[in-house]
This record gives structure tokens, sequence and C-alpha cells, in this order.
DNA sequence: CCATTGCGTTAGCCCAACTAACGATAGGCG
DNA sequence: CGCCTATCGTTAGTTGGGCTAACGCAATGG
């Protein structure tokens, strides 16, 4: 009995959110994400790419070749999907698959140089993306931003390393 | 040659994320609210609810009853998936889905007293699940945060409101 | 030598976000 | 009035991400 109720379906002249819900992080999150990831993939799709491959490359990039193990350890990707990664990222040329002498198991994966290529590619339309994503805010806000984010996830991420 | 790769797969003591990667706002902000969504649906699991629920629970408590559509709206929830969402509901005889006499078109629903009864109940739920979700920061960085994200939010709802 | 563990791979599940289409009604306009 | 378009609730289906299950095979080690 707010008195809301007393206009009886003004067809909601305010189809506003109510706050309550409007501000709880995890909507923010959910909302912001979706966005997010729309933008990104969206980017990256006009350089022929997905998200994934960027974290391969840059993981092979940065720390070397590695097992499609140690690279879903490396990205977080699981590792029945990185198969299809891989597949793709190797139909482009961009990584080889090659089988470890020393562990007839595994698969090393090596980045080529055309693959270097892609990755810088990759980094200067990220670079782009969330100059767009963060746009609103201004360099130290950005700061701000991404050290909350590390440790709320940091403390999420404590039991699963 | 950076010299990681010297050491020609040490299977890696170091499976560390690099950097560019786990940097890069957008995945910081998947990888929390994969976390935070699965925190968060967990909880209200144990009270038979989904995030949905109290969604319309809320809006409907806020800004009184509405038809499907004007909840979606308001909700941001699929029309097509309101239709489930309410089933749910009424089903737990938290809204009442009733024929508009003024528009044949369209169904009002209404919160009933055991959907009051629900709403205060995910509310004080979805008070301590965002107290372990934002549990690293304390009170003003809480407050940061969120302002944070609304702006980010709201920048990139502009065109579509 | 056998049991356990790790690897790559295939298949498939669940959920959320979203699109397409449809029958029914409303409302505006000529 | 009759037509046109928009809106409403609904069903069905698509896409994509995260994840589980199971497999055959190789490595490791008690």
């Amino acid at each position: 009995m707010t008195g809301a109720e007393a206009a009886a379906l003004p067809d909601d002249g305010a189809s506003r959110t109510p706050d309550r819900l409007r501000l709880r992080a995890s909507r923010l999150l959910s909302q912001l994400t979706t966005r997010s990831d729309r933008l990104i993939s969206d980017g990256l799709a006009q350089a022929d790419a997905r998200k994934w491959h960027y974290a391969v490359l840059a993981s092979l990039q940065d720390h070397g070749p590695a097992s499609q193990a140690s690279l879903s350890r490396r990205t977080s990707i699981y590792r029945s999907d990185m198969v299809g990664v891989l597949n793709e990222l190797a139909e482009r040329h961009l990584v080889e698959r090659a089988p470890d002498p020393a562990d007839q198991r595994r698969n090393i994966i090596t980045i080529s140089a055309r693959g270097r290529g892609q990755l810088r590619r990759l980094d200067r339309i990220l670079d782009d993306l969330h100059d767009e994503l963060l746009a609103p805010l201004d360099p130290a806000e950005r700061d701000q931003f991404v050290q909350l984010l590390v440790r709320l996830l940091d403390h999420h991420t404590a039991g699963t390393p």
C-alpha cells in the first residue's frame, strides 16, 4: 500500500527498475558482463578471432610452448573446449601442434610467427575495446576498478587455483 | 626468445596466467560474474528461488501490479522467459495472474501476501550473499565499486533503456 | 607388473540470452 | 465502419559458455 498501486497500471510511466534490484552488485556485474562480453566478441570477430584465441596466444607468447593440459590451466579454458580452440588456431596457422617426443600423451603447442602477428593485432584491438568499455572512467578510476575486481576475484579464487 | 622458452616445458612450475590476460577488465568481469552468479543462485536455491523470482517480486512490490510485458521491461527479463518465471511464481502462490478486464491481451500480475513474505526472506538472503561476495572490501570500497559499476552500466545502456 | 594418474578427445547437459513466429486483441486513421 | 499496424502472451528453437562423463592411451611408481 505504498501509493504506487493507487495509479492502477499507469502502463508504467515509470517502467523503472527498483533500486534494491538495480543496485545489487551481483546484478550490476552480470548485466555489465553481458554487455562487455558482447562488445569484446563482436570486436574480436572482426579480426576473425574469439577471446579464447587471445588467451591461448598470449599465454604461449608470455610463458612459452606448452601442452594442451597446461594451457588449459594457464587460461582456465576447459580442456574439453581447448581442443576446438586449438583446432581453430591451427587452421589459421597461428599455432603448431606437435607430439611431445618425451611424452607421447602430450601435444606441444607452439605459437607461430603468424600467431605472434595476430597477437599484436588482437592486443591493439583489445586496447581499443577496453577504452570503449571503460570510457566513462578516468585513468585513476580505471585502475581502481581493476584493482577492486582483482581483489574480489582473488578472494573467490582462493580455494581453486 | 624471452628466456621462458629456454626451460623447454618445465611442466610449468609457473602455470601462471599472463598479466595482459589476467588484468583485462573484461576478463576479470566475466570471471567474477561467473563466481558471483553461482554464489547467488546457490544461495537462492536454498529458499526454492531463482534470481528472476527476486527481480519480479521486488518490481511488483516497489512499483505495483503490472502486465507481463511491463514486468519484462522493468526487470529486463525477456518476455519469452517471463512466462516460465511467472508460472513458477504462480505455482508457489507468490503472485496472482489475472486477465486485465480493460485489455484482453494483458494479464495483470499482482504480488500476494505470501509473495511479500518471500520477498523479505530473499532480501535477507541476498544481503548475506552480497556480504560474502564483497567480503574483501570495506564499506567505502563497496560503495565505490557499486558506483563504478553503475556508471559503466549506465554508459553502455544509454541507447537501450 | 599392475594400479593409479595424467593426457587428449568426443559427446552431451544445463543455463542464460536471444530470435522467430503465431493467434489474438487494441488503437489509430482514413 | 474497415483496415493496418503495434502490442501481448506464448511456444519453440538457436547460440554460446561452463561443465561433467567417459573413453583409450601412455607414464609413473609402489
